[in-house]
DNA sequence: CTGAAAGCGCTTACAG
DNA sequence: CTGAAAGCGCTTACAG
């Protein structure tokens, strides 16, 4: 709908529309500093809006970055509901927006490959969340376009990474409670999945009980989901198995837990120390407070964003790039009962 | 980067291009079943990817709906941390898909008037959540594209709405109080603004009140905002003024006031009853789980993204779109004390 | 049922 | 410092 083009910005300045062009995408020293003047107040006085189908058609640049974010595993819906992924994401637009590039969010693992979505708008970059599976993985490869892998192990020299340091943030985790006295320490986790990050917070994990010399119990191992169902359901098995204390890798498991134990009238903590993993919005709302592991989650997104748009416009970047943690006590993680 | 393009296509399968595009296009009786058939497998064994950006130049069509979220107050971010937001969007995400267009995220408020943007990539029509100012308004209405608006009061007729039946629900929110014998109830909102949602839910709290004979005090209309921390704020001076009730018109603010009660050692539903109102997912994550108004933002986002094509293509809808309200009980209201 | 031509609003070499 | 020409990959009337 942009009613006024390049033309009639070049009809009205008595120049040509190259001209136009060239000032508008502030090409240094390709026109005089009146003609500039001139041109920029018949923009403005026009109100022209640049068409940025236009310019992506014949650039071969769409200053578009595709974000993708897989679906929610039963309902086809963008997993935005978990608040981990609406914090990245809003991370990421406002970096790209500042360096005046547009998002393309498009989810992924429903029906109908949406990656195909991207490559038709003809994205500049890519941004994945979150990635496990292979054949997907492969979708995203076979368009060589500057990828940023965000949470993913997968393992190729095309494509960079933006993540925590898992394997030691797990292992302070851990040693936060056993600091805490806690010997039974349960691991709530979701599914393990090979190159996932659930692999690498098990095995920092098990290196802290190792430096402890307390033995691993497979038993306090509990995989089930990244949800709050899980959560409650993990609370009687933790009870079962008499754990003392439960680093759950995920702050909207831990709400669970916390609600699970309160449907059965333990305390926390005095009975069962509760330890979560983000640092979302929640974990200051349940109760007790949740005492987690902040990773920074919206500077996680900003910096993505920073990232993908350095490898763009061929700045080198690491290809792997680790975000550090901090331990936030709050009042879920207290010591061991005698 | 999509490589092949149309004219290959066609030279492959010995047509025009012009007939490619009306297979793609599915254009009914403009090629014999043989050729289309012909076609089609072309496109398939050369993967074939349309390029948006031409097709949306050429047609004057993007397929692309702009969607308009306001940014945090204090950050130039998208409000995607407020889970509201992020559930609206996915809602309006999937059944943009299902039909074939695209949603184009962007936040507004911030430096930079960001209508623009949408402007730009030339969006065919504009879903706008939570809009309030005047200014903006005109910014969006001045493009004269189809435009929905979620959660707006704005009166102007070349604009749809989509909202909650505010008053009937904030009504209905408050006689359930009424229902279980209280009386000194207090309604705990963001800021009331002209033409804003919590206008209406004002309007329906009084409404209950006036119906069963209480009368109104100004003083336990508690007014601030939508955040949690301004629900710890106000559990303080629903003490201080003797509320035994406190309807909150969103699940982040009555997480809070249940937060600043457990601080006071006030117990819920014993002490003090707590309504919240939208059925986040968090409301299920507070201690005690928080009774409140379900508003099926899913659905609601879904149903955004109907109505908006709906418009699009031409078919006519309802000026305004009304959705009902259901109550959700869970723990955290109870009798009153004798 | 199929096609040749023109054009959407930009940018990209290439001249001068 | 400025411009005329060609082209990006599609679609839209218009012919036949």
């Amino acid at each position: 709908m942009s009613r006024v083009t390049i033309k009639e910005i070049a009809a009205a300045a008595k120049v040509s529309p190259m001209t136009v062009s060239n000032v508008i995408n502030a090409r240094p020293s390709k026109a005089s500093p009146e003609t500039v003047q001139r041109i920029q107040e018949v923009i403005r006085s026009l109100g022209y809006q640049p068409n940025l189908s236009a310019r992506a058609l014949a650039s071969k640049s769409s200053r578009l970055i595709g974000v993708v974010v897989p679906f929610t595993e039963n309902q086809n819906q963008l997993l935005l509901d978990n608040p981990f992924y609406a914090e990245v994401i809003s991370g990421i637009e406002s970096a790209l927006r500042q360096r005046g590039y547009f998002m393309m969010l498009s989810g992924i693992g429903g029906k109908g490959s949406d990656v195909d979505a991207l490559a038709q708008w003809n994205v500049d970059a890519l941004i994945a969340i979150g990635i496990y599976r292979e054949a997907l993985f492969e979708r995203l490869r076979l368009r060589h376009l500057p990828t940023l892998l965000v949470d993913s192990y997968i393992a190729d020299d095309e494509v960079h990474h933006l993540r925590v340091a898992d394997e030691p943030a797990a292992r302070r985790a851990t040693e936060h409670l056993i600091a805490h006295g806690h010997r039974r320490i349960a691991l709530v986790t979701g599914t393990v999945r090979d190159g996932g990050v659930v692999e690498q917070r098990l095995a920092g994990y098990r290196r802290a009980l190792e430096a402890a010399d307390i033995p691993y119990d497979p038993d306090l191992v509990l995989a089930g989901s990244v949800t709050f169902d899980w959560g409650i359901d993990a609370a009687d098995r933790l009870i079962a198995r008499r754990a003392t204390a439960a680093f759950c890798t995920a702050d909207l498991i831990a709400a669970g837990v916390l609600t699970g134990m309160h449907q059965r009238s333990i305390s926390i903590p005095q009975d069962v120390s509760v330890l979560g993993f983000d640092n979302l919005p929640v974990s200051r709302m349940v109760y007790p407070a949740l005492s987690t592991v902040d990773q920074a989650i919206r500077a996680k997104g900003q910096l993505a964003g920073k990232l993908v748009l350095d490898l763009l416009e061929g700045r080198s970047i690491a290809r792997e790039t680790l975000m550090d943690v901090t331990i936030i006590e709050r009042q879920s993680v207290g010591r061991v009962r005698a």
